[in-house]
RNA sequence: GCCCAGUUGGCGCAGUGGUAGCGCGCUCCCUUGACAUGGGAGAGGUCAUAGGUUCAAAUCCUAUACUGGGCACCA
């Protein structure tokens, strides 16, 4: 006999080994000509540390798809792996080094990268048991790091080959760099944030004396690498001055007036003072009037040499003194309040400071092209839809990507330059995993490697390919590529998804995956972002130690709406816990009622024609067959929160709350063959409802499909083997909807009635029912035994002659009116009142269809279907108005 | 500045043409042989605003406001 109330740390403990030793989902898809497999690879956590609620999410989700095909008989593949986490990674290492108040100098780059990778091998380990834990059917057989050896062959290979095509390059460019992680980023990983500044005025003196003019800056510190200033060719206040010089303050150097278009004439002065070196529009201005380009910030941060006396200082020490001193001159005309963005690392959120420095590139446009055609023919398609657009923009806007990162832990970039050589105008390096033994032009053999690793993103970009061998082209490749979905969140759309489409098009000429799935990120119940400094994060482990990982998993996947994001409280798991209970319950039940022991082949449903069931019976297999078919359109369109809703509300609403109820009337009666049909009945609509419910709660339908599967006539070890719940259009039956339709809202009526007449629960009343069709009435007295039941009726008998008892409470259903005596209890003002407010509310009901009949036009446009509709629902107002009022006459 | 999404009962959300549903919360009643992690009943919404299309609008269109997001600019 099952406890009372579940307790899920057994039931998960037990069924998470017995997966994962059964191979349940071991490499069934592996390399051979079955049936198309369903393949996911995992959007690889970086192993900074132990899942957080966003990993739950995310991986619930495609746990829930895995499952999904695998229980409708699809084979299924989902890779597991981690990354390596580039700048994320080290920079966790660097902070844990700080605490002991050392540098990864201090350590070395050999010694620092093998801390790394022995320190990160432990976060893997933590993390791929945390996903186990989760319930994740991952094939780990497969586990596969951004960093091992495996992809690190496809990133040289993918390297490589871009060379040779000559989509990659160095190259002296303005890119963004991150001063505190000391490396240069891609467009894409500086996040942009309002922040409050100021817009300082600074008058620039004319060469030899003279007016001159004034610029409007937000970095000050910045003008001792001025080497112009640009004005609008068209602003007649400076038409005069282009071409003059100016002497730039501080640093009392010659410098242009050029005219630029770019130049906002309304904004600030209207004139600009031009940085090439760090600036990304002073650096294309520079460019178009061949000025110099003078770097007086360097790679850390600080001043260089070319900043003169304030060589040295920080940048923001630079900036204090610099203002100083040109207010000193009387150089620092104005200082106004200014809000800008600042571009900041998406790392470590420190401003990110445009700098020119040499660095790899992927060139990007011709990449970018078959990816956009990918969409436009449908080859690709996004969940939902709305973030298609974004996508197509940023591709068709792409540029270069930036992929030298100068920091040690990633893949290291697989040139070499010769010592030699390397100086010389023109020089080519080699390419390659391993050290050339020789350079090609001089001989020599003292060949050094790039020091800088690549973006952690370029090993992220080969991973749908990469986890099946590629670059060899096996037979593992070809079964499992290209992939079904892919599930994440869109933060990382352009970050990633993107570049695992163009990574994946230029390198087998096939999209990576048909389908991408994006999700929200989860937020605190406030919608805000969880953040460890806000203290408001909410950690996946413990929440699956509080409430079991069924109701952490059901809790995310009923709240997860396509592209919405998810504002998640704990009390949200009390629900989803709740509801655990509620099946762990029903089928405590259902078993309770069940023999002791399972005839051979199960309790067959089969032997039930629908004529010999009963109403209910046909009833609850026709919601079920709905439920099943409403379940499979949403799980196509991977509307997952959707299909979660419609299986919570038929197990707990139809099947617990009306069919269990009806079921006792013969489960609790003397007439032994009267049990087999809802025994049968419960049996399979039970299991059939656990197996849909099992992609959303693994454990708990896992354990009680063990005990309930001889019942059904299966002996599947696990219920993902024992075949989707079939058929489901046989049961369907609008007429049984209908019908036990109108037998609730009598129950419901004369439920509301005993509430409202403060009618003691336990007292037994009974009901006489006057008028309506003969169809209802006939329905009514078939089953008399529901509403006695479900009402608590002590009897329900036809009225003869009109009788109508007095002391009566009336109820009004279903076309007849129920007449509940209740001498001695019944309050008649609070009767009087209780129908005066139903024969309120019904006339507004009664006058508004009343208006809509008598609209010609409507009569005259609206579909015949529509006019009938209005009119039995004017013709049912009025007649129960009429009873209603009839009652209220006589009362 | 451009683009996208959202705005529905106290809270969180569903609902793509016939005047609204769910969960939580709230009020009242109930420990009845699956479950109090339960059952029954109830209160509570002119679906952001203003126009328009339509016989009919939460739903389609336009504008506005607010919120969130993407992109660009940001001297």
């Amino acid at each position: 006999m099952l406890d009372k109330t579940y307790d899920p740390q057994p039931v998960e403990s037990k069924w998470c080994g017995a997966w994962r030793r059964s191979k349940l989902f071991g490499s069934q898809a592996a390399a051979s000509s079955g049936p198309k497999p369903f393949v996911v690879v995992i959007p690889p956590p970086n192993v900074t540390g132990a899942l957080h609620i966003g990993h739950a999410l995310n991986n619930t989700l495609q746990d829930i798809l895995v499952r999904w095909h695998k229980l409708h008989g699809r084979p299924v593949c989902w890779v597991p792996g981690t990354d390596h986490g580039g700048i994320a990674t080290q920079n966790v290492k660097e902070r844990q080094l700080k605490a002991e108040n050392k540098t990864r100098h201090d350590l070395g780059r050999e010694a620092f990268v093998s801390s790394m990778q022995s320190w990160s091998s432990e976060c893997k380990k933590t993390i791929l048991g945390q996903l186990e834990r989760l319930g994740c059917g991952l094939d780990w057989d497969r586990e596969a790091f951004t960093m091992d050896a495996a992809r690190a062959k496809a990133v040289h290979a993918a390297f490589e080959s871009y060379w040779k095509k000559g989509l990659i390059y160095r190259g002296e460019r303005m890119v963004n760099w991150c001063v505190r992680c000391g490396t240069a980023l891609s467009d894409i990983e500086v996040e942009y944030e309002e922040r409050k500044g100021h817009l300082w005025h600074i008058h620039y003196p004319l060469k030899g004396g003279g007016e001159g003019l004034t610029v409007a800056t937000t970095r000050p510190e910045t003008m001792l690498g001025d080497t112009a200033v640009a004005v609008h060719p068209k602003d007649a206040r400076y038409a005069g001055l282009i071409g003059k010089s100016l002497t730039l303050p501080l640093m009392e150097r010659d410098i242009p007036v050029v005219a630029d278009d770019v130049v906002e004439s309304s904004f600030g002065t209207g004139a600009v003072k031009v940085t090439p070196a760090h600036d990304p529009n002073d650096f294309e201005i520079g460019g178009r009037h061949g000025l110099a380009l003078i770097k007086v910030i360097g790679p850390d941060g600080k001043m260089t040499s070319e900043a003169g006396a304030y060589a040295g200082l920080s940048r923001e020490k630079a900036r204090d003194k610099v203002l100083e001193d040109l207010k000193a001159g009387g150089r620092l005309v104005k200082t106004e309040d200014h809000r800008h963005s600042v571009g900041v690392c998406y790392r470590c959120m420190s401003a990110v400071e445009p700098l020119v420095s040499k660095q790899w590139f992927v060139r990007m446009k011709d990449l970018a092209a078959p990816a956009l055609k990918a969409v436009e023919e449908g080859r690709f398609r996004i969940y939902p839809e709305s973030w298609t657009k974004p996508y197509v923009e940023w591709l068709s806007n792409i540029r270069d990507w930036c992929v030298s990162r100068q920091i040690w832990w990633g893949h290291r970039i697989p040139v070499w330059y010769c010592a030699a050589c390397r100086e010389k105008d023109g020089y080519k390096p080699q390419v390659g995993a391993s050290q050339p033994a020789s350079c090609p032009d001089c001989g020599g053999t003292v060949l050094e490697q790039d020091p800088d690793v690549l973006d952690t993103w370029f090993s992220s970009a080969l991973w749908p390919f990469s986890v099946f061998g590629w670059p060899d082209q096996g037979p593992d490749l070809s079964f499992h590529y290209p992939t079904s979905v892919l599930v994440t969140g869109y933060e990382i759309l352009y970050l990633w998804v993107a570049r695992m489409q163009m990574s994946g098009l230029e390198a087998l000429g096939q999209v990576p995956f048909e389908h991408a799935v994006i999700h929200g990120i989860v937020r605190d119940k406030k919608g805000k972002k969880m953040s460890k400094s806000l203290g408001n994060v909410i950690d996946p482990l413990v929440m699956m130690d509080k409430y079991g990982t069924d109701a952490l998993r059901f809790s995310l996947a009923v709240q997860a709406h396509p592209g919405r994001d998810i504002p998640f409280s704990e009390e949200s798991l009390t629900g989803s816990r709740n509801f655990a209970n509620k099946l762990w319950n029903s089928t405590r039940f259902v078993l309770m009622n069940l023999p002791e022991t399972a005839p051979e082949g199960g309790l067959s449903l089969k032997g039930f024609a629908p004529e010999a069931l009963d109403l209910c019976d046909r009833w609850i297999l026709a919601e079920y067959a709905q439920t099943l078919s409403r379940c499979r359109g949403l799980m196509k369109e991977y509307e997952v929160a959707a299909a979660a809703d419609v299986l919570y509300g038929f197990l707990w609403d139809r099947f617990c709350d009306w069919y269990v109820e009806l079921a006792k009337i013969r489960l609790q009666g003397a007439d032994e063959a009267a049990k087999a049909a809802p025994r049968a009945v419960l049996a399979h609509v039970l299991t059939g409802t656990l197996k849909m419910l099992h992609p959303f709660m693994p454990y708990i339908t896992e354990e009680l499909y063990a005990s309930l599967k001889p019942f059904v006539g299966e002996h599947a070890d696990f219920l993902l083997r024992s075949g989707a719940p079939e058929p489901g259009s046989e049961w369907e039956s609008a007429g049984a909807i209908r019908e036990m339709g109108r037998l609730i809202d009598v129950v419901k009526a004369l439920r509301t009635l005993r509430s409202e007449m403060c009618v003691p629960p336990g007292l037994r009343i009974s009901a006489i029912a006057e008028g309506g069709e003969s169809r209802d009435r006939d329905l009514l007295f078939k089953y008399g035994e529901y509403v006695r039941f479900l009402a608590r009726l002590s009897e329900l008998k036809p009225s003869h002659d009109g009788e109508r008892p007095p002391h009566s409470a009336t109820a009004v259903a279903s076309g007849m009116t129920f007449f509940v005596p209740l001498e001695g209890v019944i309050d008649l003002s609070k009767e009087r009142q209780r129908l005066e407010k139903e024969v309120g509310r019904l006339e507004v009901e009664a006058a508004r269809l009343a208006a809509k009949l008598g609209d010609a036009v409507f009569m005259e446009r609206a579909p015949r279907e529509q006019v009938d509709l209005s009119r039995s629902q004017h013709a049912d107002a009025n007649a129960r108005l009429g009873r209603l009022k009839d009652v209220l006459k006589s009362l």
